[in-house]
DNA sequence: ACCGATTACTTGTCGCGTCAACCAAACGCT
DNA sequence: AGCGTTTGGTTGACGCGACAAGTAATCGGT
């Protein structure tokens, strides 16, 4: 087990505290620009994203999640706000009558469509167009390995003391 | 104005989705690990953090705010429930009367010293042990580029069309 | 064929953050 | 001095996500 916490050097600190600013304020710029131009919030955009570029109609709600990098009841909680706002469907699955089929409607594909265009200018103007080629093949790699770490582990991890 | 929004390549695409996928996840993981815990969540601990390092006794909420890289409403509302949990104190300051001062109390430095090196581990697992020092001086230039156009652009960008 | 376990979701409750409205104190202009 | 404005902060309502519990269908063992 581990016994010793070693504190942070100055460069680690300086990322530390870099990314948790970003993590603060990228979520909520997002939200604030989708939500004023598109009527979306961030996630909601993924999501519709993802049934765009599924292979078949519809996917599954399991599949959603985890390609969304959500969970379960969350998404749950966002199509049934999407179905009624009539931009998805909800259809049980014929073949296993437990698993739900979410589909986009046209409705759903046009406004997605109408959407994009200021969603990837803001990711531009915020990060994409911010950063030198160089920094976007590091970030791309560096938060892989974060995200590599995060997932591997959400059951839970080991006490303070 | 802008008009054409060019579409993401492969490498900005990947850096993109690293990006949205590690917001997505690495907050939660920091939340939950400092809630089971210290029954903190990691906004309280960064306010009580800083607090400590401050250097007089007490801080506004305006600094503290600014500091925190937070907005006042929620601030005011984490330290309502911080004072009631006797983390902290909150009284008027006595030259400028509708200034808040903020300061920890010693039950507030206990818990802050009690949680921090839980907090560290979680942090050296999640992020930084998993990087090269390489890699953490990209991360740090590359979130504080970042955080800088975060920073100079609140009010509201341009709309979608 | 039956019953417990697992899978796939849904639903309800609760806590936190945002936004807008509000209030009070200080400033500044004349 | 008086009044509008700005500053500093609080409060309330609402929406979204987390967690826990519940339901319904399927699987698997005997």
């Amino acid at each position: 087990m581990k016994r010793r916490v070693p504190r942070m050097n100055e460069q680690e600190s300086a990322a530390w505290l870099g990314l948790t600013a970003v993590f603060q304020l990228l979520p909520a710029a997002l939200d604030r620009q989708l939500q004023r131009d598109s009527g979306l919030t961030h996630f909601e955009f993924v999501v519709l994203s993802r049934l765009q570029l599924s292979d078949g109609p519809t996917m599954r709600m399991t599949a959603l999640a985890e390609a969304t990098v959500s969970t379960l009841p969350r998404l749950s909680h966002v199509c049934g706000r999407l179905e009624k706002r009539g931009l998805i469907t909800r259809a049980p699955c014929p073949e296993d009558r437990r698993a739900t089929n979410v589909g986009l409607t046209s409705a759903g594909r046009r406004e997605l469509i109408r959407s994009v265009p200021g969603h990837i200018a803001t990711a531009r103007r915020l990060v994409i167009d911010a950063l030198t080629p160089e920094q976007l093949d590091a970030l791309a790699e560096i938060t892989g390995t974060i995200a590599a770490r995060l997932a591997e582990e959400p059951p839970d991890g080991q006490p303070a003391s």
